[in-house]
DNA sequence: CCGGATCCGTAACGATACTG
DNA sequence: CAGTATCGTTACGGATCCGG
């Protein structure tokens, strides 16, 4: 048995909505997790393996205080014993602020020996969206497939909005298939990707002048 | 004498920026002294004033990672001891983060008793970078002045951009003058402005029509 | 008086083991 | 698989004290 009205201690007591957001998001792993429901309903399992050390315990406060906050919702599929997590409408409107977050992150937070881990591809969807530079795609109509690692997703564009998601893009321009290391060192600049395609690092099938539209969708290091 | 290796011990270990971002600001307190410092410059004291509960070994702390991290420096003024804190130009690049945060606090985030603190005039140079709706500011070209509590601060909109900060307003089509505690019923849909008008809790000296014009440039309650 | 540093009690977190 | 229980560790909160 638990105290019940444990009305979260910590707060910053401010009435500024900066300070109320981060009353409620604030504490350790919270935007994690809500990074990780941004692309998709995730099960307990999964968000604890994405995070390990985050521990069971702590998982399961975030996500009771996420429920109770209206952020998140738990969905029980009725056959199988698939108990899944997802976003409300309240916690997607959270896009903006993980979106504004990534693109900091990616220009500014330098990546060094503290932060070795390999990189998710299921995150890509994210990052894609983040990268996204709508003024580019006015008037372009297609979708692509990328298949990294093990995992395959796609990006939708259609003038200006883009679309990313986990699976297969219907009728994609291109497929491109690589491992996520030759990904990331493209995305950081240290591989040309002319250079990891004669190398047969990556395999482009498809329309080679729509991988040429989508280089420049997107900016990395170059803009 | 402190150990010098004491690089941030409890970082999430993940490639992904969002985590990356997190480790150099999601500590405690962190992102409230980047937000206070959207604002202007801020000396020690005063930034422990705006926090009580921080405590200044927790903010010798966070300042001195931010510096270390190049997104605050400290600035000596040379003939008194004038010793500010400002942002970086890669600290003036969380804005768009911070103001992220606040729409999605101004929207979500509820007052509740457990933040009962008094609203700070000076963050409303914040908020209304948050709360400005450049598509309705096409065309307009004016300046307003805004003298809430103790504290003078502008708004001057330049076609869709705008510029906030403390201080006055040159040639400023109106000056709105009224207490925080007004303000914030206005803000929150409380208070109707008319009616504040009518019982003389503020007091409008200008153009009304620009008044007008000002109330539609910002989202409120009514959108 | 301002800009910190030191010290200690408490609450949050991290890791592992355990259970329906 | 989805959590709960337990316990050691770390970060935070509050107060007091120090040097210019």
């Amino acid at each position: 048995m638990k105290a019940i009205t444990d009305m979260s201690s910590r707060n910053y007591g401010q009435a500024c909505s900066v300070a109320r957001f981060l009353d409620q998001l604030g504490s350790r792993w919270t935007l994690l997790i809500v990074r990780d429901l941004l692309v998709g309903p995730r099960r307990f399992k999964e968000l604890l393996a994405n995070s390990p050390s985050m521990g069971p315990n702590l998982l399961t406060d975030r996500l009771r205080e996420l429920q109770e906050q209206g952020i998140v919702r738990k969905v029980a599929a009725p056959g199988a014993s698939a108990t899944t997590y997802i976003l409300t409408e309240q916690g997607l409107e959270l896009e903006p602020v993980v979106l504004a977050i990534a693109r900091w992150g990616m220009r500014y937070a330098t990546v060094d020996e503290s932060n070795p881990g390999a990189s998710r591809p299921d995150l890509l969807v994210v990052a894609f969206r983040a990268a996204f530079l709508p003024e580019r795609a006015k008037g372009v109509e297609e979708a692509y497939e990328f298949r990294i690692d093990d995992t395959i997703f796609f990006a939708q564009i259609s003038d200006t909005v883009l679309h990313t998601g986990l699976g297969s893009a219907t009728r994609p321009a291109f497929v491109l298939t690589t491992d996520s290391q030759t990904f990331d060192k493209i995305a950081a600049g240290t591989l040309d990707v002319i250079d990891a395609q004669e190398r047969c690092l990556i395999d482009l099938s498809g329309d080679e002048q729509a991988f040429a539209r989508f280089l420049d969708l997107f900016k990395g290091r170059g803009g």
